[in-house]
DNA sequence: CATACGTCCGTAGCCAAGTACGGACTCAAA
DNA sequence: TTTGAGTCCGTACTTGGCTACGGACGTATG
């Protein structure tokens, strides 16, 4: 395989691929015979766990840790790892909640002043002071 | 107030101010005597509404553009503004909604097969394929 | 064998949202 | 008056994750 056909295989692009390389998270194959590099199957394995991990909103330097672990007799490690990324997730979710209340009240209020001549209450809520 | 005060009382730095000002969604106030700006207390205010809108999760271009509607007289714009981000965060939430569910549930898999010799489950699942 | 597409490699650019730096200046207090 | 902190301004750097470019070379196809 050569590097466009990896790069169609997983759906991402050569640069990409080129990237992960550059900063150690694929390794580059040895040129046999001739010049250009080819890839084995067990590319797409590792682009698929990375893409995978990304998904799951582990940065790429969290990814390198993880494919660190790769052996796989490394599992208390790994999911601390997975346990943190969890508490992070939560704490997300937490936050993304409390936004979406506040959006959608702002919105109603906006919905209620049909007519009036107040000045947006959107807007206005804004300007008051950030707060907990 | 100076830059430094108003920095300071709205509880960021003195640079982000200025790139503020740089990207057009802070005023710079003329300099009436000597050389040092002086700030209103209205630019408080406009900080505050700045970082409200951030921890709704507006990026900095969209605070421009609601900061556009400021006069309050474009409510229904506004609105508008605010319902799209809303959308964007319900689904944001599902997304991570999703990830804790995996995240729980490898971290799960590992708690389970402690003492076992096979791979670590978390590692081994993140090398299956990505998908829908 | 020629043409055209793919690969290799280094370097540079992009985005958002800042952060840092350095030299010149101003201002307030001792 | 001098010192030291703060300001001004332009420019450059940072992070993360790519994306693009350009020139030299390899390779598959007619």
């Amino acid at each position: 395989m050569t590097i466009g056909v990896l790069a169609k295989a997983v759906g991402i692009g050569v640069e990409t691929i080129r990237y992960y390389q550059r900063i150690g998270i694929m390794s580059i194959p040895e040129r046999s015979y001739g010049s250009v590099r080819r890839y084995a199957h067990s590319s797409i394995e590792r682009l698929h766990f990375i893409k995978r991990a990304q998904q799951l909103g582990f940065t790429l330097e969290e990814v390198a840790h993880l494919l660190h672990l790769e052996d796989g007799t490394h599992c208390t490690e790994a999911r601390e790892l997975a346990a943190h990324k969890l508490v992070a997730v939560d704490q997300k979710l937490n936050d993304l909640h409390s936004m979406r209340e506040v959006l959608a009240k702002l919105i109603a209020a906006c919905g209620n002043r049909r007519g009036t001549k107040q000045s947006c209450p959107l807007i206005e809520s804004l300007t008051k002071k950030v707060g907990a």
